[in-house]
DNA sequence: TGGCTTTACTTGCATCTGCAACAAACTCTA
DNA sequence: TAGAGTTTGTTGCAGATGCAAGTAAAGCCA
């Protein structure tokens, strides 16, 4: 088993990984670059406002949106606070947990998100669709939808795994103790 | 024409797009923490010595090593410099051209990938391809593929572009000069 | 050859980002 | 209901990275 997990990669899977890599960061970067010279916005910026726009009462919890745009929370902390600082979102606290924070969109948000929407949509197509037809769509559709389902589920699973490991540690200091 | 150029992601190509951003996103972040924690390496620095390793003589002009890994030129000094700090590359000075510099893969560079293949490719195994079946494997190679050679030519067109551009304007200078 | 343009890299500076530590608030239990 | 343990966000700090400016070396042309 760890022999079939160690196999090198196969030309194709090859030309699929650095495909991958090479791609998305090509087009990512145009993208940004595009987006912050004709918009001022940054492309995690640009992602935080859709993610509130299409949330319910267009706010979301900080968590809920480190999640959506795969940022660390700290990393989401500080994008909140410098779009807060802009008066593109506002933060309210959660009346029912104290602890818990949303981020809600402001008009001024939601203007700034369709000005710039379609020069992300242009970028986009331009970059991206343009080359590909409906049938790769489908595929990329499929075959990221379940590589993300999967980092998900083995996140979850991680932090399963790192709490038993935490408690296995703590029933051995306790037998330690206990001898 | 712009018409169609704006038309709105339809579900499929929104399925595919975020599929796009987020399993990227993940499977990159995995990789990278697992790359650090066990080999103490960043994915750019892993794909630095990887790029190296695969050269003629084992090195690679900057210029050339920054398009591989998809880095800024700055950016690869800096990532150069680290690296060089470590013992894991080289400079040399092109004999030829005074201002080309290559960075050249040393023995513990060579030693230090191997000792982090094994690490890297199990979690592309684990991460990514065990997720993916041949076909969609295939797919993304084809569809991906044709994105970053699109995105490569966009680039050197961008470039052309740019330099007419300048042209122009010193074309326009000139004439508001003479007129 | 002298000077202007271009190329290849390197720095200054500002920004972004993540990890670890922290603070505050909630939950559960005795 | 006091206290231990969790959860949720926010900072301190260090490292990474890009843009613009700077430096050095070629190339080109009169």
């Amino acid at each position: 088993m760890a022999d079939q997990a160690l196999r090198p990669l196969d030309e194709r899977e090859m030309g699929a990984w650095r495909a991958l890599i090479r791609g998305h960061n090509r087009v990512m970067r145009r993208l940004e670059a595009e987006l912050e010279a004709e918009q001022g916005l940054s492309l995690p910026a640009y992602e935080v406002l859709v993610h509130l726009s299409e949330a319910p009462d267009e706010r979301l919890r900080m968590s809920e949106l480190a999640m959506n745009v795969v940022l660390s929370p700290s990393g989401l902390t500080r994008l909140v606070d410098k779009l807060a600082r802009e008066g593109l979102v506002c933060r309210h606290r959660c009346e029912a947990d104290a602890r818990v924070v949303y981020a809600v969109l402001t008009p001024e948000g939601r203007a700034r998100l369709d000005a710039a929407y379609p020069t992300h949509l242009r970028g986009v197509r331009e970059h991206f669709f343009d080359h590909l037809s409906g049938e790769q769509c489908e595929f990329i559709a499929q075959a990221l939808g379940a590589v993300d389902n999967a980092s998900n589920a083995a996140c979850a699973a991680a932090v399963a795994a790192e709490c038993d490991a935490v408690d296995g540690e703590l029933a051995g200091d306790f037998a330690a103790d206990a001898s």
